[in-house]
DNA sequence: GTCCAGGGTGGAATCGATTTCCGAGCCGGT
DNA sequence: ACCGGCTCGGAAATCGATTCCACCCTGGAC
């Protein structure tokens, strides 16, 4: 393995001008550079990052923990943070917390020990502990999609609880009644404020907010499957839906292709969060739908400047949701 | 920040001690033992990877850098990579090289720099040079998905060449006649395969292979949809389509959908990869089953063993491909 | 009683880069 | 000719862990 000393050696300089020139802190003279930057093209040399963190003990590496890589939410979330990422300097690192909060805190550790610039989180509990620990250490940590109580953190949320509403409402406005909803994990900040916002846009229409028409699961498809399977077996007799997110939008749809249920003749369906490929589903689907790339970069953009300037306020941003209506939540005249 | 000079002044031992209690490898007094477990909480101690890594001079990172992280084959793949990982004792970082050779060459150089254990990797170019550079530097490489040709490496792939085949065949089968393909990058493996298995598919049912039935893409939605486009504004007449992978597929059936042209009806639709909520898609779609969570578990397993052994024999493993009949491409009577 | 084997421990070198500190050289002005 | 100030390069300290090596101590063999 080829080290600075070999090409200050190779150069004809010391290991100091070497890496001077590698990092262009300083004024070096000319002509050595160009003899640092032959030798280094020449000896194929590539500087041991490790060596170069431990000193200067900082990475550029961020870490974005999401709770599910194969969300579509979560991925293009991602992307967003990936291109603020590049342009600022630094490298990605995703970590799957699979909603499994063991795993969510190895992560973390793992965040700590590898001496991580930063940390990205959709915490899949709403422990605290663990976000505490980073910020303690003194790891910027900049939170996303799921709001945690207690401490105060850089967040970057969207605006949940307006966006049930709208769904919600429209759904009353097209003259259904008897709207089911399906919630999500009642520990996470987005479930609740959805369910909220469902709540909200009933009694505002002056409808009753009716328990058997109620369900919470786990934000997954199966779980929106079972929801469904459950309200049709239970004889509530919804004549809408709302579910809580994509996944569940999905299983609860399944279940009623399965049960020849028809969508919306039956029961109509407005889901929350969008689904990749919905003009192809049929009927065609309502949704709530999130900027996640742009969450992503406004994450991005938070951590950049909390990297910066550590001591800056600490930021909350709120994106607006946007209500697409499509053909699954439409009155059949 | 604590150092294991400050454990190891607590616990009133040495340096050397207190990495042998947390690494375990040698004896140390259980007495002795128990002091440093005890200071180590109480100081709330957590070792510095960065610099473990650099003493030990390897780390215990995998890069799996794949090509989209969007598609949920790849998500799917990751999540196969990580689940032996962890259980091998590793953590996996994802780098998205989003088909672009100049990104990927980036977290290839990163990967070198950080000096990760080892690296799975979708390339996004055939490119060799990339791929040597990790093996010349010693950094043990699994290539998935689509085959290197110049340099042995471990490699998991799907048989893509009998998925095709079998693809095309069910086609002709169903008596369809003009049956068009949408083709991926020529550069890849995984797209000429594909296009090999349609090639030989149409020569065995004695069908002509007409230029004006071929079109490439670039293995995104867009270009499905495009290359959809031309096929049918350049008056080609098919009257099935086989697409190389699932979101050209996806493209390709906007497309349809958009002209208002009828599946199967009017055209027959057969996609390779298979296509979440497959069954909310309306027609739902026929396609060519990969083991997408197997292939990247395979690659784990090849990758731990390079691991263990440097000197072991190349493998290259072929997973079965499995036609999903559905409705897309059933010829109705 | 002496010697040897061997487990347990601490001191110090080491990994490979960055960065501080200091001295050398150079320039222009008096 | 001398001096102050400035730029640039090199020696050496440093980051925080691991690990080699030397030493001590204990127990068993003779």
């Amino acid at each position: 393995m080829v080290t600075i000393y070999d090409v200050a050696r190779h150069a004809g300089v010391s290991a100091a001008t070497v890496s001077r020139v590698l990092n262009g802190h300083t004024q070096v003279d000319p002509t050595l550079a160009e003899r640092v930057t032959s030798s280094v093209a020449e000896l194929g040399y590539r500087r041991n990052a490790v060596a170069r963190n431990l000193r200067r003990s900082r990475t550029t590496l961020w870490a974005v923990i999401i709770s599910d890589v194969e969300n579509p939410f979560f991925t293009a979330m991602v992307r967003g943070v990936e291109d603020i990422a590049l342009t600022a300097g630094y490298s990605v690192v995703l970590c799957n917390s699979d909603e499994n909060p063991e795993k969510e805190s190895n992560y973390i550790a793992a965040a700590l020990t590898e001496q991580m610039a930063g940390v990205i989180i959709s915490p899949s509990s709403n422990r605290v502990d663990d976000v505490k620990l980073l910020q303690d250490a003194g790891c910027p940590v900049v939170v996303i999609d799921r709001e945690l109580q207690g401490s105060p953190t850089d967040t970057v949320l969207v605006d949940n609880e307006h966006g049930a509403e709208l769904a919600t409402t429209h759904l009353v406005e097209q003259g259904y009644r008897r709207i089911a909803c399906i919630g999500g994990p009642r520990w996470l900040s987005t479930a609740t404020s959805r369910y909220e916002g469902y709540r909200r846009a009933l009694t505002a229409a002056g409808l009753p907010l009716d328990p058997a028409l109620l369900r919470f699961a786990d934000f997954r498809e199966r779980g929106g499957y079972e929801a469904m399977a459950s309200l049709l077996d239970d004889g509530a007799e919804p004549d809408a839906l709302f579910a809580a997110n994509n996944l569940m939008t999905v299983g609860a749809m399944e279940c009623l292709v399965q049960r020849d249920r028809a969508v919306p003749a039956d029961i109509a369906v407005v889901g929350f969060d969008s689904i990749p490929w919905a003009d192809l589903i049929r009927p065609t689907l309502t949704t709530v739908a999130q900027p996640a790339y742009e969450v992503g970069r406004q994450a991005g953009q938070l951590l950049t400047r909390r990297l910066a300037k550590p001591d800056a306020d600490v930021t909350r941003i709120v994106l607006p949701t946007q209500l697409q209506v499509r053909a699954s939540s439409l009155r059949l005249s």
